[in-house]
DNA sequence: CGTACAATTGAAACCAGTCAACCATTGTGG
DNA sequence: CCACAATGGTTGACTGGTTTCAATTGTACG
């Protein structure tokens, strides 16, 4: 039952593969030829399949093409914090990098297709490259950003707060443009949302329910309808931004 | 009244400054003749002097020479998100590369003495140097574990293990072994602390204190020494080592 | 159809936040 | 030199948002 999520890549033409290949529009606007790469593979994960395990030999980069990734760590007594979820577009592996081992896990929470990138390639390339290595250097630096918003959002915002910034930082980054009548396709549970904001799965429904009965938001099984972006936005702590004004498209 | 810091460094020589620079020894282990770099700068910081603010223009990436940093975010309303502090050894401004502008502010905790590498530098170096570029991107993808731990401490422990946490933290980057008898020098205030660990001053200081009743630590105005490691260790849900078992050094 | 898993909802307990008073230290200017 | 203001820190009482525990319903899948 994969919920499935529009592509956002229109880019060049994976080696092995017919379709479009993510690597083209990467929140950093690489864009590549991907026949350069033929050493490019694709790999088909199940729901519930991992990608990569912490501790698993690092090789690859993994660009997300469709369906949906969770990022874990682990503490040392076994819980499980969930540090993003990837969508079609995103690159995954890039806490890893330099390391031998994964430092966290890779887990398909939807059906989801990935193409590897063996890092010690796209290196290579970077070399001689310099677009690939700047390319690189965003990305890097992207993530660092990306979490750092999420630990603004786990530091300083209430229950309500973090869940309407988490509800509409899925919509931006799945429609390029918000508004009302926007559909979330939301593949994970409720306690992988809470793993995610720093609340229990009891918060996140509570909080979904009272948006829904509020009418800001119409609640569909695991998916979400925006009905009203402007009071999400002011839940969210955010500016309330005129129609069509979609400004920044990524890391707040 | 500075607390002063022992350097971590023992590396090359710097370009203008007598004294061994940072560089050498930063987390990735990148050692570099400094004398290749003649554009290095040496800058000097006052406590409460910024480095750079947020959408200040991106250049350089610095080096904590001595002192101490802290780095922080702003909400669209206003309010400052400690993400990091940054002691000798370590580089500052990561997040903002490939940026035209910063993404955070950076601002002196403690007097303090940093190593200007305009990023460019670094960059065109990189292309010629494996190791270089190599060593950056360790450096990178350092910083995201390194924020992900932050994550798991935000999303899922409470204050005194987050205390805990942050104290044991703290004294292994400054100490490369911790044991009991440890020093701390915190030159940061209660509300800083409270802003990176996500909590109020008030409950920084109950918990210190809490700890300081319990013989944990000692709290001395700025700084806090460690009486039983084993115990904080336990607090902050981490396995307790044997003696002397110093085997991770950072990124947790 | 029934089991397993996910989600919802209620009531009670609790941890951290809020409000407020007070103390200590530092630095300034009369 | 002392008075005073300003800042940072500590502590107490109270409030409140989240968690915890528990019961129930809903949904997916063999």
């Amino acid at each position: 039952m994969a919920t499935h999520v529009a592509k956002r890549c229109d880019a060049a033409v994976c080696g092995q593969c017919e379709q479009p290949c993510v690597l083209g529009t990467l929140q950093c606007g690489l864009r590549l030829d991907l026949r350069e790469f033929p050493e490019l593979k694709e790999r088909q994960l199940a729901r519930g399949d991992y990608l990569f395990h912490a501790s698993g030999a690092f090789e690859s980069l993994y660009a997300v093409r469709s369906g949906m990734l969770k990022v874990s760590v682990l503490t040392e007594d076994g819980r499980e914090q969930i540090t993003g979820f990837f969508l079609p577009g995103d690159l995954v592996g890039l806490d890893s990098v330099g390391l031998r081992q994964h430092a966290s896990s890779a887990a398909a929470i939807d059906d989801t297709v990935v193409c590897e990138l063996p890092f010690a390639v796209l290196e290579r390339h970077g070399q001689s490259v310099p677009r690939i290595q700047a390319a690189l250097f965003r990305m890097l630096s992207g993530q660092i950003r990306r979490e750092q918003s999420t630990l603004l959002l786990l530091g300083s915002l209430r229950a309500e707060e973090r869940l309407a910034q988490f509800l509409i930082d899925l919509s931006e980054r799945v429609h390029s443009d918000t508004q009302c009548g926007s559909a979330i396709g939301m593949p994970m549970t409720r306690e992988e949302i809470g793993s995610y904001l720093g609340l229990k799965l009891e918060t996140v429904s509570r909080t979904l329910s009272k948006m829904h009965r509020d009418g800001v938001i119409e609640v569909v099984k695991r998916g979400v309808r925006i009905r009203q972006v402007d009071r999400l936005r002011r839940l969210a702590g955010l500016a309330v931004r005129p129609q069509g004004d979609s400004a920044h498209r990524r890391g707040h």
